[in-house]
RNA sequence: GCCCUGGUAGCUCAAUUGGCAGAGCAGCUGACUCUUAAUCAGCGGGUUAUAGGUUCAAGUCCUAUCCGGGGCACCA
């Protein structure tokens, strides 16, 4: 750093090469600049708690990040930020010692530093730490954000989320929440003795959901391979081997489109109910959401888009029929009926399948209207190859999916056990569609695994980020996901 | 993939019909031992996302590209 030249070209590397020579002033001390161990600190909002005794004041130990700095000659003010709170740090020249104050004067917004001293009030009331040391844990080389006014371009936040965290309460805050929502789901199925299991993420066919994979390849098999896009299939498996509740919470991949409702990769749960049916799986759906609506809101009534959303048990039932009828006018078993309502509603009836017709005029018609909680159940079989069929209607598959504020929180089955039906169902599907249409690809192996016999068994799938979106009151999958997909910056 | 919309100093934002690119915070120098987004005095900081074009003159108008945001499509 002996040539001066260079670095004042821009902004930026004069705010670098002010805290770079700040690091080497720090270091010429004799000091560390990046810190170590300092056992025995409090939570600074555990600081803000010490009682305050002029006679005894108590000791504060304390570690955080610098995020306010006022300098007057002889005192320096700090407001340091750890992850419980915020708390004023006072430091007098006399106090700390020449060492202490000679570091005192390198410090920079951003900072990492450790504090020892004693806790009580300012002359006008400010509850502060009056530091007897002060340690430098990390010196901050590139500048922080506006201290008042933070960050507010959304991908300036996106690709600094570590700052966007530090700066940004609430997003730390939603954060947290979405971990109390995992943890939720997780104590209250392992209440029920469900078991947690792991399966692969990697697949060499991409079963279980109507999406397109991601395609990797394995080179000491040398063999191609996909994402996950559900995680049914090795669940059921799990089913056939005597696992009888089962279930896991992890990471899909679907190569699709990104909006604000859609991440590339996202988290489901997907559990499995050995001698139970999609009849179970409601009331399981029932419990489950409503234990985490109590745990993040501390009550099943949520508020979602100026909506009011009542979790509370038992959620409304209505069949998918019903609700075609009533919406859309339109009578599922007539395919002259669909014709009819498909054309009133602009939806070209021309060559489609009935229940195909049925499904474009749901999506169109009846779902939006749902403002939920409501369990819409008995779909059109050709719709859900995976699905038991009921015992008196063939055409109908025993499956619901969960509308809340017309988003489709879950997705439930009685599931097929019946090995026959299955291979055909897969055969049938795989007819007229396109080769390269992974979403319907003969899984053999799951196949003989039905063979073995498996349990008829209810089955749920949750999405956990909008589960989230809708628990923390958010509109963007964004906000829930630490780490959305970008693309990647352009290297200047 | 298509349509709409945005990108100005490290951060937050201004810039009139096309007419000298500015402010606050942050930074640097100095003053100050109880401040509260500390204050006061002074100083620096810009290829206006990128590349072209129109014009006497472009942050502003046109074209293309890059990266966001919203919508559509696909999907959960």
């Amino acid at each position: 750093m002996s040539g001066d030249d260079g670095v004042t070209e821009t902004g930026e590397n004069n705010h670098e090469a002010a805290r770079l020579a700040k690091l080497h002033a720090i270091e010429a001390l004799g000091i560390d600049p990046w810190g170590g161990r300092f056992d025995n600190h409090m939570a600074i909002a555990r600081v803000r708690e010490l009682p305050v005794n002029p006679e005894a004041p108590s000791p504060a130990r304390l570690a955080g990040r610098v995020v306010l700095r006022r300098v007057m000659g002889n005192v320096h003010f700090l407001h340091l930020q750890d992850a419980s709170g915020r708390v004023q740090v006072m430091l007098g020249k006399k106090q700390i010692g020449e060492l202490g104050w000679k570091l005192a004067q390198e410090l920079d917004l951003g900072d990492l530093v450790a504090v020892d001293g004693t806790f009580g009030n300012t002359k006008t009331g400010e509850p502060t730490v009056f530091a007897r040391e002060i340690l430098i844990q990390a010196k901050s080389l590139l500048p922080h954000p506006d201290k008042h006014s933070g960050m507010s371009d959304t991908e300036f936040r996106l690709r600094h989320r570590y700052l966007d965290l530090t700066y940004h309460s609430e997003t730390m805050e939603r954060a947290k929440q979405r971990v109390l929502l995992v943890r939720t789901m997780r104590r209250h199925l392992d209440d029920q003795e469900f078991l947690e299991v792991e399966t692969p993420t990697l697949h060499a066919i991409a079963g279980g959901a109507a999406a397109r994979p991601f395609t990797t390849h394995h080179n000491a098999l040398d063999i191609p391979l996909v994402l996950r896009i559900a995680l049914e299939l090795p669940l059921k498996r799990l089913l056939v081997g005597g696992m009888e509740k089962v279930y896991e919470i992890g990471r899909v991949f679907r190569n699709e489109g990104i909006s604000p409702r859609h991440n590339p990769e996202f988290t489901m749960l997907e559990l499995y109910q050995a001698y139970s049916d999609y009849r179970g799986m409601m009331e399981l759906t029932e419990g489950l959401l409503h234990a985490c609506a109590m745990a993040l809101r501390g009550s099943p009534k949520v508020t979602y888009g100026g909506a009011e959303v009542d979790f509370t048990p038992p959620f409304e039932r209505a069949t998918y029929a019903e609700l075609l009828a009533r919406h859309a006018g339109a009578d599922m078993a007539d395919p002259a009926s669909l014709e009819q309502a498909a054309a009133k509603h602009g939806i070209n009836p021309a060559g489609k399948h009935p229940d195909v017709l049925a499904q474009l005029l749901f999506e169109q018609e009846v779902e939006h209207r749902l403002i939920g909680p409501v369990f819409v159940h008995d779909y059109p079989a050709s719709l859900c190859p995976l699905t038991r069929r009921k015992r008196d209607n063939p055409a109908i598959a025993e499956r619901f999916e969960l509308f809340v504020r017309g988003m489709e929180l879950a997705n439930a089955y009685s599931e097929l056990n019946d090995p026959v039906l299955q291979e055909a169902t897969f055969r049938q599907q795989l007819a007229g569609l396109p080769e390269d249409d992974s979403m319907a690809r003969m899984d053999d192996d799951f196949v003989r695994a039905l063979r073995h016999g498996m349990p008829p068994a209810g089955g749920l799938g949750i999405g956990v980020d909008r589960l989230a979106m809708l628990l923390t009151e958010t509109t963007s999958i964004r906000d829930v996901i630490l780490f959305p997909l970008l693309r990647p910056e352009r290297p200047s």
